[in-house]
DNA sequence: CTGAAAGCGCTTACAG
DNA sequence: CTGAAAGCGCTTACAG
């Protein structure tokens, strides 16, 4: 049932002035148009006894401008997706911009025409998926749309992770494995392997590649890859397993995220193998999961709130000022745990 | 920026109609109105040349009543509430319901703000959280406007987990725990202990409840109850510790949720108790984490697709009929793995 | 079968 | 400092 609202002419009648003038007290225009203290006092006491809610429909279809920015969650159940958009969402209202947020889950075609009903004025992506590449980054230039893309990405080619014509905020990835591989060579690791994420996830290809570049320096790269099919902490384990059906000496692991780390520990577990004293241990985002693991695991935290803040400082002055497209790179921080201290 | 958008009045001056048949045919009125087939064709095969995307706001303005639906969401990243939330967006549109999703991580005040300045018709609560009973079930009833609760919810006193004057729709948790003691008693336990829950979760407090009832039956009730501070695998973890410091025998475990299981494996397995040889585990939810524990779990499905949809079809007829507010409870289904295998 | 007019609830420019 | 008029993009009666 749709109950009839308070509207501006009902309080002009009761407050004895136009709806135009209510009108700018309730917009907030008091002090631009002049209004008495005393007028903006009595209108304003008056709206609030009534209960009055500004009815948004009519206000954007007048005003010509919307301030909606879509906000698009690639995985509602990732938690790093999840803080970004947690943060995006406390941020936008401070810029007088409302999210109207839509997620994967909800389809693309469906997210897509609640974008154009509605007329946003820009979008945050926080992640993206498969089908973006082709049915969605088009469409946005082609409409003039600003956007933005907070977190990592689904990468389409394996070969770049670059996406152009839209500015990303993401983790800066070589920071994270340097951390790591200090922070073990510290521990007094000598032989550091990495265990690989799945490789249409930009985070994964860049923790690997930076693995690959910044262990040069110590040792030949002893790099365990299962293929893309498998997930989970299934990936770690049977990481775990391949490294070991290879005969390969290690004494440390940088896993590409925490479950995979989680899931290399079972095998050491299940194996009789002890981490940290046999094996340092490595995880990668600080994930829920690595504070209760057992052994409580070493990871890399993202910083979603930084993440979200800038995603949205950057959409303002794209949108502002048209100002050219960015590639923002954030630091993780390393967060020690027992799985890497003696 | 805002794109000059295509209008019916481009629409119409390009077809040569009048603004107002331009808009019975793409509202889809063409037959109620009587509009040539020969006329409706062409108009529409315009309106596409052009791009026409109709203007939500003006839409909902004039005709008085917006259908959007307020889809809230406890926790965005649980796989329980993700899963139902899925379904309430796919259901909605196919009863011309559109759905405005906001999170709880958005704050429960921007959540309100959005309800009501966009004028949404009903909520559909996708669980619910703590300020819920105070903050904002009160102003529905005062406003009159719709909701049904999907899924678990917050409970404020634990004496009772009803919540009045809204339609809820929720799994069967009795039916689920008589499930997990017939597969267990099947595979020959004679001892099944239960592991509880957080005490402010409705599921938590019912799966509690009904275990007791059901087990007196076999014998008396094992209940493990590590307070409501401790959260995750740390849950079960302390309880199997907690159980073996009282000298208590059983043969199997009831987890509240599969976290708790996995937590309580994992002290087994540090002291060298195996699963299932030695005692028989069975989690609750069918969490992505129960298929890749080690052993795979033993879980009880919610059906989250079903939930959705149903609590849809509920807020559909109340909205329409007025129908009377209803409980409803739907059963989970035993997904058997290696947990409680012999 | 089609169209001219009114109006949803606001804000914008303009007049005084 | 305040208000009358116009109009955002639609749909709803109503007239023909």
């Amino acid at each position: 049932m749709f109950r009839k609202r308070v509207t501006l002419k009902d309080i002009a009648q009761k407050a004895n002035f136009s709806v135009n003038t209510v009108s700018k007290v309730l917009s907030g225009q008091s002090d631009r148009s002049r209004i008495s203290p005393r007028t903006a006092n009595k209108i304003k006491k008056i709206a609030n006894q009534l209960g009055y809610i500004p009815n948004q429909m009519a206000r954007n279809l007048r005003a010509k401008h919307t301030g909606l920015i879509g906000v698009f969650v690639a995985d509602m159940t990732d938690p790093i997706y999840a803080g970004i958009t947690h943060a995006v969402l406390e941020e936008l209202p401070k810029h007088s911009l409302f999210p109207l947020l839509t997620v994967a889950e909800a389809g693309i075609d469906m997210c897509k025409e609640t974008w154009m009903r509605n007329r946003v004025e820009g979008l945050i992506f926080c992640g993206t998926t498969k089908d973006m590449a082709l049915q969605v980054f088009p469409d946005l230039n082609r409409q003039n749309i600003t956007a933005v893309i907070a977190g990592s990405f689904y990468n389409t080619s394996s070969q770049s992770t670059h996406i152009p014509l839209v500015s990303t905020i993401h983790l800066d990835n070589q920071v994270g494995i340097q951390l790591a591989v200090n922070h073990l060579t510290d521990q007094g690791c000598k032989k550091i392997a990495y265990i690989t994420g799945p490789n249409w996830h930009s985070d994964a290809i860049e923790r690997c590649q930076s693995y690959d570049t910044i262990i040069r320096k110590y040792h030949k790269p002893i790099i365990a890859d299962v293929g893309s099919e498998k997930q989970y902490w299934h990936r770690g384990y049977c990481a775990a397993g391949l490294l070991h059906e290879r005969k390969i000496k290690y004494d440390a692991i940088i896993a590409y995220d925490d479950l995979v780390a989680i899931g290399a520990i079972k095998w050491f577990t299940d194996h009789n193998i002890k981490a940290p004293a046999d094996v340092m241990v490595m995880g990668f985002d600080n994930l829920p999961q690595a504070e209760y693991a057992i052994p409580s695991l070493t990871s890399l935290d993202q910083p979603t709130e930084a993440i979200g803040r800038k995603s949205v400082e950057l959409l303002k002055s794209h949108l502002e000022n048209r100002s050219p497209i960015e590639h923002v790179h954030l630091s993780p921080s390393l967060v020690i745990r027992d799985s890497t201290s003696k």
